[in-house]
RNA sequence: CGGGGUGUAGCGUAGCCUGGUAGCGCGCCUGCUUUGGGAGCAGGAUGUCGGGAGUUCGAAUCUCUCCACCCCGACCA
């Protein structure tokens, strides 16, 4: 490709609304171009990182043996309606009606329409098992679409939907992949990590979660470097304290604080650590029932875990603890109260505690389970997010705390959808049997952003290989001006094209800062400069994108060189 | 949805508090010179100052209202 008959829209400073490294970088590489919040045209240099991306998810599905196929975009609410999803996926679909006003949604995903093409189609046990997959736009209405593609309204998805006989075969496939994604992330040139994942409004048991890791990554991951466990800190478990209670101490006291309402407050006031603190979080849950939750005062809630014993809940407000505790927030505690109060581990393992005294402006001091207020151990949960030095569940070693990008997830959905849809087939005695499912999805356009958030510099993209949008940039210095340099240039281009290779012949007789700046920004892996400086000599300049410095190599060879390179 | 903020040329911004000529850098167009790290000189084009209403002799500036976008918290690939 020669740049003067391609389109780079390159800009030296980004959009104010862009915050990400990746965000930055795409707009100003030019791959992307915002039209509305979330929504986004891959500009023609994106668009072939994107179709990059779907190449190498497209090849390895069709190795593990998943068949491609194409659903409509827009969908029927019948189907919807049919699984309850209608109303229970909220305001993140968008409904639409058609000229007839029928009501219609931009497909957020395909789990009703593949189902329905499998109780349709699939009527024996012997055309199983099935994994059909696609790569298509979906539309989710985004509470709050962020971070230019990576988190965008309309995106690009890979989804695939498997139809099994038994469990068996459903852990079969799934385990495929699992081998496939982590295949497709290596082969991008990824860092990431699999986590065991919470299950979340999907459903089904079984489920893992793939991360580009990265500090700007919206999920945090706890994983031990000395075992395989890992898991999304939404669900890694906080292992009970091995040691048991100490002894109670002096006797409890109750003590004034006044105005001390947080945590740090208490803790500096009485000159305590934050974790000889309880803390005290009052929720509301859906049928109307105040509840407290106790958590040792440096440790924060996971909600997830909560809900898991509670049921949907939300936080209560100052007027329904005023109501209940006949406190404010900040003074309210566990004992002397009739309200359900659940306990967290690691709160129910403290001794000689500091606590809400449910008396405005007092707190206890020196508080014991067992003599102070009796601990149910039916109401001990796992409640908080573990921390970094925590044990791993497994028992194998201390738990450490990363950030990444979710950019792939699968999940054994189980019988959840073909009940509700009655995706029947018969088994080898004739009967109706409710097939297994399983769903594996890939945020497409994610990766993109994804991997270069993984991978930039101060002078702009430096996208893997196997992603960049062209293989080897040509820069030839005085284009118009020497047929010297014209010749080398025209000969190189044309014989590395011949080779295959993706060739960017900056053919715009730009001067060098100008060609030097938009090719690496752009994110181009190799580079040849081609001057008359050079050419006196016999020689040509050869860069990597990552390469300190760059390389003379004799005119004759440079073809060889480059071919070796981009092969490597 | 709640909280905070911003809207001035394609991009980045000054001006707003204290009302009176809309300015700068980059980019864009023309010409000449230049050609190994975002060139120089000369000339040029581009703004309903987010929309509407109000106050005022006069509004980018003050008031109200609507809209859009961004940032921080509950969802997801």
């Amino acid at each position: 490709m020669r740049v003067s008959k391609f389109f780079l829209s390159t800009q030296k400073e980004a959009p104010a609304e862009a915050e990400l490294p990746s965000h930055k970088l795409m707009l100003r590489a030019g791959y992307i171009r915002k039209l509305s919040s979330g929504l986004y045209t891959w500009m023609p240099l994106g668009l072939r990182v994107l179709r990059k991306v779907e190449n190498i998810v497209r090849e390895e599905m069709d190795k593990s043996g998943a068949i491609e196929l194409l659903m409509p975009a827009v969908q029927p609410a019948e189907l919807w309606q049919e699984t309850g999803r209608w109303e229970v996926f909220g305001p993140q679909m968008l409904k639409i009606k058609d000229r007839h006003q029928h009501d219609f949604c931009f497909g957020p995903t395909h789990e009703e329409v593949i189902t329905d093409i499998a109780r349709r189609e699939i009527k024996s046990y012997r055309q199983l098992p099935l994994n059909f997959y696609q790569i298509q736009t979906k539309f989710r209405d985004e509470v709050r679409p962020r971070f230019g593609v990576m988190r965008a309204r309309e995106f690009v998805m890979k989804d695939a939907y498997s139809f099994h006989s038994s469990f068996e075969s459903l852990e079969q496939t799934y385990q495929v992949m699992y081998q496939t994604y982590s295949r497709i992330f290596t082969r991008l040139g990824l860092q990431f990590r699999a986590v065991a994942a919470d299950t979340g409004a999907i459903g089904g048991s079984g489920s893992h979660e793939f991360h580009v890791l990265a500090d700007s990554g919206e999920d945090a991951l706890a994983f031990c470097p000395d075992s395989d466990y890992a898991a999304n800190v939404e669900l890694a478990e906080a292992v009970a304290p091995a040691t048991p209670r100490d002894e109670a101490g002096k006797p409890m006291e109750k003590t004034v604080t006044p105005g001390q309402k947080t945590i740090e407050e208490v803790a500096a006031f009485l000159d305590v650590a934050p974790q000889r603190v309880m803390k005290a979080i009052a929720v509301m849950t859906n049928d109307g029932q105040f509840a407290l939750l106790m958590l040792r005062g440096d440790h924060q809630l996971n909600e997830i875990k909560a809900a898991k014993v509670l049921g949907d809940f939300r936080f209560a407000s100052d007027d329904e603890i005023r109501q209940h505790m006949n406190c404010r927030a900040g003074y309210i505690g566990p004992l002397n109260t009739k309200v359900r109060t659940l306990f967290d581990r690691a709160a129910a393992a403290m001794s000689n505690f500091v606590c809400g005294a449910n008396d405005d402006g007092y707190h206890y001091v020196g508080a014991n389970f067992g003599r102070d207020l009796h601990l149910d151990e039916a109401n001990v949960h796992d409640l908080r997010n573990v921390v970094a030095g925590d044990p791993s569940p497994d028992g194998k070693g201390k738990l450490e705390l990363c950030r990444g990008i979710e950019v792939g997830h699968i999940f054994q959905l189980r019988t959840k959808y073909s009940e509700a849809l009655q995706a029947t087939y018969l088994d080898e005695a004739g009967r109706a049997q409710v097939m297994e499912m399983g769903c594996y999805g890939i945020g497409v356009s994610r990766i993109v952003a994804a991997a270069i958030e993984q991978n930039f510099d101060e002078r702009g993209i430096t996208l893997p290989a196997g992603m960049a949008p062209f293989a080897v940039a040509i820069a030839p210095i005085g284009y118009k001006k020497s047929d010297a340099v014209r010749d080398a240039a025209e000969k190189l281009y044309a014989e590395l094209t011949a080779q295959g290779i993706e060739v960017l012949m900056d053919d715009r007789d730009e001067r060098p800062g100008v060609m030097f700046a938009d090719l690496e920004l752009i994110g181009i892996p190799h580079r040849v400069v081609i001057g008359e400086r050079g050419l006196k000599d016999g020689m040509v300049e050869y860069k990597g994108r990552k390469d300190a410095e760059a390389s003379q190599v004799p005119l004759q060879e440079i073809a060889k060189f480059v071919q070796s390179r981009v092969c490597a």
